[in-house]
Parts: C-alpha cells; sequence; structure tokens
DNA sequence: CTCGAGCACTTCGTATACGATCTGTAATAC
DNA sequence: GTATTACAGATCGTATACGAAGTGCTCGAG
C-alpha cells in the first residue's frame, strides 16, 4: 500500500496521491491545491506534482485556470447530468461489447454481488451499496475488448466517485428498483440476447438512475 | 495564424505547433518526438515541450515510454478499428443529441456540403471527400448539448485524421455509399424520428465504414 | 461610509542544471 | 564466430531558481 514505489515515477506517484485523496472527499470539491505544500508533503519539487494536476485536469477531477491554479472539480447539476448520460452510453457498449466474453462464473459472481445488494436494502447504508453497485458493474465491463470504451467507463466511475459519493442516498426508491433491473441484465445476457438489447437495458438502468435523481432534486424544490 | 500568441502559454503553444505537425502527416507515425530539438525550434525550454506531449498522449495521439520518449501514435490495425468503434459510438450520440437543435438552416448547409460530396465522386480525391466528410459531421454533432461528449467525438476525429489520412481512398465503393447514408441520416433528422433510430443511423454509417475497410483490407490479402 | 487606486503577497510559468535510466556499440572471453 | 559485459552517448526525470501574472488588502479620496 505505502510501499514506497520504487520503479514509478515520481509524477505517477503523486498523481495517485492527490487522486485518493480527492476519491476519498478529503479534498472536497472546490478545494484549493496549491503546489508548493503539497509538493512538499510529498518530499518532491513542485514539478511532478503540477503534471500530476495535469493530468486530473484531463480526466475532469479538478478544473485549472492559468496563473491561477488548480481545484477540485465542483459538481454542477449540469456536470453531473452530463457524466451520467455520458456513463451510460459508453458502460452500456462495454457491458454489451463484453457480454460474448462473460463465462457463467462471471454472471454468479455478478449474481451474487447483486444478491448481497438485495440484502443490504433492509438496513441500508448507501456507501456500502455504491461500492457493491462498482463490483456489479465492474464484472459485466471489464472484459470490454476495446480499450478506448472501457478506459472511457473507468474515467465516468472515477469521476462520479470522486464527485458524489452516492446518488441512492437521496433517493430512496432506486436502490431497489436498481437492484431489479440489474438481474434483468444478468438475464439478458444470460439468454445470449442481441448486442443492442444489452446495450441499451444498461444504458437505460444507469438513465433512470439519473432521471431518478432528477425527479427527486425536483421535488425537492 | 503565425502572429505571436500574446495571451496563451507556451505550453499551449507548443501543444498546438505538435498537433499541427502530427495531423498534417510531416511527423509520421513512429516519429520519435525528442524534446530538446523541438524546444529549440520553437525558442522555448524544454518544460513547456514536454507538457504538450503529456497532453497529446492523453489524447492518443502520440505513445509514451518512461524514460525513453514519445513517438507519433503509430496505427495498429486494431487501434484502427477501436478507434472508429468508439468515434461511432459517441458521434452516434452526440447526433442524436444535437438534432433537436439543428435549424433548417443547419441542414440546408449539410445537404449542400453533401452535394459537393456527390459531384466529388466522379473526379475523385480521396483529400478533399474527406474534409467535406468531416465538415457534413461537424454541422450534425457541433450543436450538442453535453460537453463530454462532444469532446470524445473531437478526439476521436483528431484521432483519425492524426493517423490514417482517408479510409475512402483504400475502399473505392464506399465514397458512394457514405453519400446515400447521409442523405438517409438527414431525412431522419429532417421529420423529426426518433433521437435512437437518429442515433443508431449515425453510428451504423460510421460502422459501416470501418466494415467496408477491414473487409477490402480482408481481400487484399 | 463607500469606492477606487496602488502595493505587497501569493502562486503559477518557464528556464536552467544535474542526476538517473536506457540504448547501442565495441571489446573480450569462450 | 558468438555471446556476454562494460562503456559511452543520448535522452529523460526532477530539483532549484527566477520572472510573470493574479489576488486581496490597505490607504486615501470623495
Amino acid at each position: 500500500m505505502s510501499a514506497a514505489p520504487a520503479e514509478v515515477g515520481k509524477s505517477e506517484t503523486a498523481y495517485r496521491w492527490l487522486h485518493e485523496r480527492i476519491s476519498r472527499h478529503e479534498y472536497g470539491p472546490g478545494y484549493r491545491l496549491v503546489l508548493a505544500p503539497i509538493a512538499d508533503e510529498l518530499g518532491m519539487s513542485v514539478v511532478p506534482v503540477r503534471e500530476a494536476i495535469r493530468r486530473l485536469e484531463a480526466e475532469g477531477l479538478v478544473t485549472f485556470e492559468r496563473n491561477v491554479g488548480a481545484r477540485v472539480a465542483v459538481v454542477d447539476e449540469s456536470e453531473y447530468v452530463h457524466t451520467m448520460q455520458t456513463l451510460g452510453l459508453v458502460e452500456g457498449a462495454a457491458t454489451s461489447l463484453s457480454a460474448p466474453s462473460l463465462t457463467s462464473a462471471d454472471l454468479d459472481r455478478a449474481a451474487e454481488v447483486n444478491d448481497r445488494m438485495r440484502h443490504l436494502l433492509d438496513h441500508f447504508d448507501a456507501h456500502s451499496f455504491t461500492v457493491l453497485n462498482q463490483q456489479f458493474h465492474s464484472v459485466l465491463f471489464e472484459p470490454c475488448p476495446n480499450p478506448h470504451i472501457l478506459d472511457l467507463v473507468h474515467r465516468g466511475w472515477s469521476r462520479l466517485s470522486g464527485i458524489r459519493d452516492s446518488t441512492f442516498a437521496f433517493v430512496p426508491g432506486r436502490a431497489q428498483h436498481s437492484v431489479e433491473e440489474h438481474e434483468v441484465i444478468l438475464d439478458l445476457i444470460r439468454q445470449g440476447a442481441d448486442a443492442l438489447e444489452i446495450e441499451l437495458a444498461a444504458r437505460n438502468h444507469r438513465w433512470k438512475t439519473l432521471d431518478a435523481y432528477l425527479a427527486a432534486r425536483q421535488a425537492a424544490h
């Protein structure tokens, strides 16, 4: 974990370090990332830190302004919508492309994770639920043979978890529907359904989460 | 054009310079990008050049190896397939999302570009055809309200043009079919067709180009 | 009391310098 | 003649240093 990374550069070290902190919300949205203190804390110069921050910027986890500096990306409502929309698009495709490669062992594992999610519905814990949710989908999209699409999925998830811990906490009814939709997706894959059908099921699953969030948000106003 | 960019940083200057050269194929695939000579040519130090190269790496235009350096990305056959597949995915979505915002003036302009492509079929020039092709699609996807998806489309196009000038040169029959499919897409948008229908038409249009390329490639072996 | 101009501080952007790593070549042992 | 090793050149990775740009505060005028 914290073992000295012998063969990775300092830039990479700084990148992982910052990524970790942002994902854990230790650096919340809007937090200013000043080069010097970070470099000091990590025992390196500002140059690798700067490069790490530019990478994080490219991934959308931080915003950057010339001659002003970087800060952890703030979640605009529309930003959330766009990210979810994009993730639905690429994750649906990744899931569909992965389907032919999935073994029944994979599917059993996904089903088992989904069962744990179902059991969690009673003693609801948004964080655990989100973790399991990611595990479930990971099983289904990781075998995606197209590395670009897979990378986009990773970035989408990364941005979401860096930005908003759990949509489920805000939308009570959504967790249950989510579990049911997982079941449907698994069935489609087991049946060897059409690629497009699987893609749309996975896509709409995510977009429904988005819609539910927006509806709940609307109701609160 | 070559006016001194007063308010953009040197890093940005280097980025545009390299991007331009790669797009124009002045630096072909596999060409080694050594920091010092580039910095020298641009009249700056290696630091901004390094940053520019890392950005290009993130966009997939160059490959990078630690302690070895960067070189212009080589086009693997599978790399081409994956890029086209991804572009079809995101461009289809972008086109579909743009459709409601398109004015009839936009559609007329696209139709006009497509007519010029049709006229070009006789005295065929792969390069001009490719340029018009990009113009045509640009009209249809630029109004996309989701900036992430739009950005992915730009990156896809950028990577393709940086990598392979024209698919049409290799696949004789494809250009004509392409023009006809453009017509279909325009009709769908004019009719106010379902978003999904438009998306799939635009997606399949690109994927057919990919299939045609693969078939021609296969036949050549 | 409010607003604007000037100044000081903070932070970034880039240049230069040096140490680390890799690649290719030439010499030597077998 | 071939394989292994040692060395030299090239190139990158990072540290340090300095100049540029931005931000906020203070002071003075109205």
